[in-house]
DNA sequence: TGGATTCAGGACCATTTTAGTACTAATAAG
DNA sequence: CTTATTAGTACTAAAATGGTCCTGAATCCA
């Protein structure tokens, strides 16, 4: 099934601890500590979020990283981007007509229909959802695709 | 965002194509040619939908592949778990416990929910739509993670 | 001013995954 | 028996991923 990378992973990690209350800034090192992930690997990622603007960092003794917005204003979705690029399920839901079966394929257009849909899901999921997921702040989870049928799952499984 | 592998795009456009009306069966070499895509390749992917019981095939002259069921009882995620196996969003979707941020971890539960709502949208999508999607047979695509919002996209865009 | 701290930007490498190929065996038809 | 066709598997090449390292720049503080 699909996945996420790993330094996607992380950052939501590193993204939903410095959401916490009176988190406030941290150092990499700080959080490489607390999260047991190794340092550089930190540094990469949080380089990313402040390049994508996620995060806002400052330089030099007493330095570090913060968020850059309120933890309810930033999505999953925008995580993903951040780290992973805007990178579609398909070839041609990011660079439509190169695509030399698309004469024949009748599946592209949905293919990139599902991705658009998963995107705005994700745009729905915020970091404080993500911070916060064993105090029920996710009381449903709702995907549905095609007319037919809808899907519901509690926040304890089934 | 989110990617499925090439191969699993080549599955879903030659199963459309098997469930085109009165398409049949059709050999390896034929399929290949249709669909533009190297015969090694079309045979690969063709062997794992076999495994996976989602085509028939028969060996010898006069053989080829056809579905193995009415198209409308494949799925999408039939087709990815055939393709791409099981794998989940993140590691520990898939072997919960063999993290080693488990402790410190918020978002992996979250993680967990949204692999799960997406394999259920897309058990929700068949192959009948993937092969029928010009023909507006998803009418709208809704996916809702959290209570907060819920997108429509109708068939064009927006 | 100079040293210490901390982030920025790359380059770089190792490993894994993915895509694609090739070869041999098995099965079926005629 | 010959031909057509899939099954199984091993293999290779290329790309993506995860992770490391080094150098430079900003900031603080003594």
């Amino acid at each position: 099934m699909l996945r996420i990378s790993k330094l996607t992973d992380y950052a939501t990690v590193l993204l939903a601890h410095l959401a916490e209350d009176g988190a406030g800034q941290r150092t990499a090192v700080e959080l490489a500590e607390w999260s047991k992930i190794g340092l550089p690997t930190v540094s990469k990622v949080l380089k990313e979020l402040q390049r994508a603007g996620l995060v806002v960092s400052t330089r030099g003794a007493r330095g570090g990283y913060s968020l850059a917005r309120s933890a309810d204003t930033i999505s999953a979705a925008d995580i993903l981007d951040a780290v992973e690029g805007p990178i579609g399920l398909t070839e041609c839901s990011i660079h439509p007509g190169q695509c030399e079966l698309e004469s024949n394929c009748r599946v592209g257009r949905t293919w990139q229909r599902v991705n658009l849909a998963i995107h705005q899901a994700l745009a729905d999921l915020r970091l404080t959802d993500l911070a916060n997921a064993e105090a029920g702040a996710i009381p449903e989870l709702i995907i549905r695709i095609g007319p037919r049928l809808t899907i519901r799952s509690r926040t304890e499984s089934a």
